[in-house]
DNA sequence: CATTCGTGAAGACGAAT
DNA sequence: ATTCGATTTCACGAATG
């Protein structure tokens, strides 16, 4: 972003003027201001001196920084009124803030009515100018609300992506998913964090390189139910075409996951391929697939593992594994006939 | 004893209505 | 919204080494 190069341009040179100016003047007092609270309090961990640092609020150790109370900002009224005509007198404050909207309802509203401040009708022309800038307010505020919106977003999928081990560039497709998801107004409704896992989880599918639903959730904030029924949603209204995940693509986390050789890798690799050629795997779980044409690649082998040791690491039930296992071999052995 | 195998009931999901 | 079919999972016991 520009504005971010210009800021730090300022404050260079904020910084080498603030400091010719301190220069001449050492004796500036710091920034944050802190003092010493009432004598008798030391630290419980360490004992140092306490300082009460008003700018955040908080008491902090001088030694050690543990921060003894924070949050001390009294937001309550600072009068007491002992009936409801002194409250209304003496009440200085504004709305309620409330945190159902992303500014907390502290932005600007323009009134529907056309009437004044003193509840006067407006003119004709005064009418026409009010219009206009409930518009722009709108546009600003809701511009204004996306803006945030997808810093949060961006925020989560980085994490999610770099705790499922993602590329950067599977990271980039996914924040132009949310973003597209964004512009087309499927969020209201939808928590972020939601659909920024869903966008997360369709761009490591689209780049080849995905990463199973549980996966996904075990990072995600969302649990699966949601994970799922917004995933599904953003697909269709966004009308990515996503294939089945390819059970190739599993196979080399398994392997490398199991401890097994290369040999396997390729042997699993053989197996998928054979199965596909016929039609084995529609309509079954990819990763039900990779999973047990990883176990079923060791069978001829000293290289052993159990169904349970590949259940671990694949979150496949062993049911599913022999299941799978058994329909790969023989249509390994049918197609090796040929 | 550990591992594998097979089974029926039950849950979840997509498609169709 | 409900129903149906296929798939997966769970719980269990039997067989195998």
């Amino acid at each position: 972003m520009a504005d971010a190069r210009i800021r730090t341009y300022d404050e260079r040179t904020h910084a080498s003027n603030a400091g010719t100016t301190r220069a001449s003047t050492p004796e500036r007092t710091d920034a944050t201001d802190e003092r010493e609270s009432d004598a008798g309090h030391s630290c419980p961990e360490c004992g140092g001196r306490l300082v009460t640092d008003d700018e955040h609020g908080e008491t902090i150790c001088e030694e050690c920084g543990l921060v003894v109370e924070e949050d001390e900002i009294d937001r309550g009224p600072e009068w007491r009124a002992f009936d409801s005509t002194e409250k209304d007198e003496k009440s200085r404050v504004g709305a309620p803030t409330t945190k159902l909207m992303h500014d907390q309802g502290l932005s600007t509203n323009i009134g529907w009515e056309n009437k004044d401040a003193y509840g006067k009708t407006l003119s004709n022309r005064q009418r026409q100018r009010m219009q206009r800038l409930r518009t722009w307010n709108e546009r600003f505020r809701t511009r204004d609300s996306k803006e945030r919106n997808l810093k949060q977003a961006l925020g989560e999928i980085e994490r999610m992506g770099s705790a499922l081990g993602l590329s950067e560039s599977v990271r980039e497709t996914a924040s132009v998913i949310y973003r597209r998801a964004l512009e087309d107004d499927l969020l209201p409704g939808r928590s972020i964090e939601g659909v920024a896992s869903a966008a997360t989880y369709a761009a490591a599918r689209q780049a080849g390189t995905p990463r199973s639903i549980d996966e996904v959730v075990a990072v995600s904030l969302v649990d699966e139910m949601e994970f799922k029924r917004t995933y599904r949603y953003i697909v269709r209204e966004l009308g990515l075409e996503l294939e089945p995940a390819d059970p190739e693509s599993y196979v080399g986390r398994f392997v490398s996951d199991l401890g097994l050789s290369e040999e396997i890798e390729r042997r699993a690799r053989d197996l998928l391929r054979a199965g596909k050629s016929e039609n084995v795997h529609v309509g079954k779980s990819p990763v039900g697939l990779a999973a047990a044409a990883v176990y079923a690649a060791t069978l001829g082998t000293d290289e052993k593992v159990t169904q349970s040791d590949v259940r671990e690491v694949t979150d496949i039930s062993e049911v599913t594994i022999r299941n799978r296992y058994q329909e790969l071999l023989e249509v390994d052995d049918r197609v090796q006939a040929a």
